[in-house]
DNA sequence: CGAAGTAAAAATGTCGATATTTTTGTTGAC
DNA sequence: GTCAACAAAAATATCGACATTTTTACTTCG
């Protein structure tokens, strides 16, 4: 075998040898940018995955332009780098890009969050419908330790500290996929999951707004072990059932905020100039 | 209003000022190309293109490597802009990118085109549903335009020109993109849309080894009069037969002449490179 | 003869500078 | 005051050079 391989980016072990605004960068980031940027084999992942996390959690609010040169100025890396992660991220639908105009945040809305629920079911349901008919022990094995490690978690303090509600979304979303592991269409894993991250967007907003529905494990639970016990039936209907709770929830709040993001968070460096912008762009649509 | 936009690539108009490749690369490039070009409105969106033409074609071959160099020098265009269109075209899941690994071209199989198929009939009828609910009397003049147009084609002589062929697939397209025209649902379009495109290639595949259905318009026209007659559970039946029709035709070719995309067809310049990479890359997965 | 290691070659990824286009702001005519 | 034309500013798109990694070819050792 080779050596294993060194890590890529000389900005994290090395000095780096260019031009360094990446200094002050690093410097300004969180702990949990320079992880994702050690994970990263490439800067353009790197980059590609900060904006992702950035955009679900609504701090680059919806509909706002993503400016190429403020971005990589911040992110410490070239121009052509993160451009290519924003048309990466085209793929995911979260981010559109529009020759000669640069990118945008795709918007939110009501109307856009009915659409996609009413499709994640269908994806959702395909895809637990043949998992649960492929399935064998180990994808047994690997939902049974994803809902564990869900309910590891203290949900009647989640709602007051920011990482464990992060530590939340992660195991959600780890138990989610786990349920699904076993679908092997490769379109339908596909389109459920962008649909999810999209809905990720709509979900980081109701918590912050209303918090984390409090009976939500139980909901976990009834899911599971109707997939253990092979009754796809109940399994897809309850899978119908989560989703539109999360629906139903959004809907009482005014559409305006929903569009809006986060009106209520304070917001910092890139975020509140997104912010301000919006409001002068929500004009022209 | 601002005077009429000049062209944006200086290329094609006036004589450039940097590095001039593209001389040679517009030369080597037949009409199609340079009207691609012409129409772009930036040079990311003409490599976009004419990259997803030719995957669509087949002039590239499914699972083979896109490298960066060879296709940026044949397009005349910087590698950044070439990576940029890659990166698009991710999103049309044409492409995959895999870190430090580069582009691919997505491969082929039968099992593929069988997903697509049954998430097209889920989707096209969607479309359709919707489309019919909602369409008024300009959608009803733009299927039947779509259809006249469609219908003057000369089916008799089709096969013999490839120059007719490409118009029969872009009216095609017309006609079914007028179809679904009135649906207002935008991720049921994207996702449509995503599918047709795919579905493109595997038609072109059936056609230049088995040549266009006789009587393909006698199809086109049962859907349109169930479309037109508000017949919604009807068109959508027939659109379904639609679409196993040409999966059903496809499926009797051997699995690996799919897979292999054209191996009958001369190939020239990078197809040809392409071709003889897959052979030594088949292996590799 | 095969495996492991190493050097050379090719390809990918990264960068900041520059050209081009869009947007913003200002002035002047009607 | 509204509109148009124009100049200045900001942002996007494009480029080719360079650094880094992967792949290929070759050599050496068991």
């Amino acid at each position: 075998m080779r050596p294993a391989r060194a890590r890529s980016m000389s900005g994290s072990t090395l000095p780096r040898e260019r031009g360094t605004p990446v200094i002050k960068a690093v410097a300004a980031s969180d702990e949990r940018d320079r992880q994702q940027r050690r994970n990263a084999k490439t800067l353009i992942e790197y980059a590609y995955k900060r904006l992702k996390t950035n955009i679900i959690r609504g701090h680059l609010a919806p509909g706002s332009k993503l400016r190429i040169e403020r971005l990589r100025t911040e992110y410490g890396v070239a121009s052509s780098t993160l451009r290519e992660a924003l048309s990466l991220l085209v793929a995911d639908s979260l981010v559109t890009a529009e020759g000669q105009q640069g990118f945008r945040v795709v918007p939110m809305s009501i109307e856009d969050f009915r659409e996609i629920c009413s499709l994640r079911k269908m994806m959702e349901t395909l895809a637990l419908r043949e998992s649960i008919a492929n399935g064998d022990e180990d994808w047994e094995a690997g939902v049974v330790a994803a809902f564990h490690k869900l309910n590891l978690l203290d949900f009647r303090r989640l709602n007051s500290s920011e990482a464990l509600v992060d530590a939340y979304n992660e195991r959600n979303h780890a138990f989610h996929e786990a349920l699904v592991a076993a679908c092997r269409s490769s379109w339908v894993r596909r389109f459920r999951s962008v649909l999810y991250d999209n809905a990720r967007r709509y979900r980081h907003l109701s918590v912050a707004k209303g918090g984390i529905r409090p009976n939500i494990q139980s909901e976990h639970r009834a899911i599971m072990e109707a997939a253990l016990a092979r009754d796809v039936e109940l399994a897809c209907r309850l899978s119908e059932e989560h989703i539109d709770l999360t629906l139903h929830r959004l809907a009482q709040f005014p559409a305006a905020e929903i569009a809006a993001g986060f009106p209520g968070l304070p917001r910092r460096g890139a975020a509140a100039a997104a912010a301000r912008l919006r409001a002068r762009e929500a004009v022209r649509s």
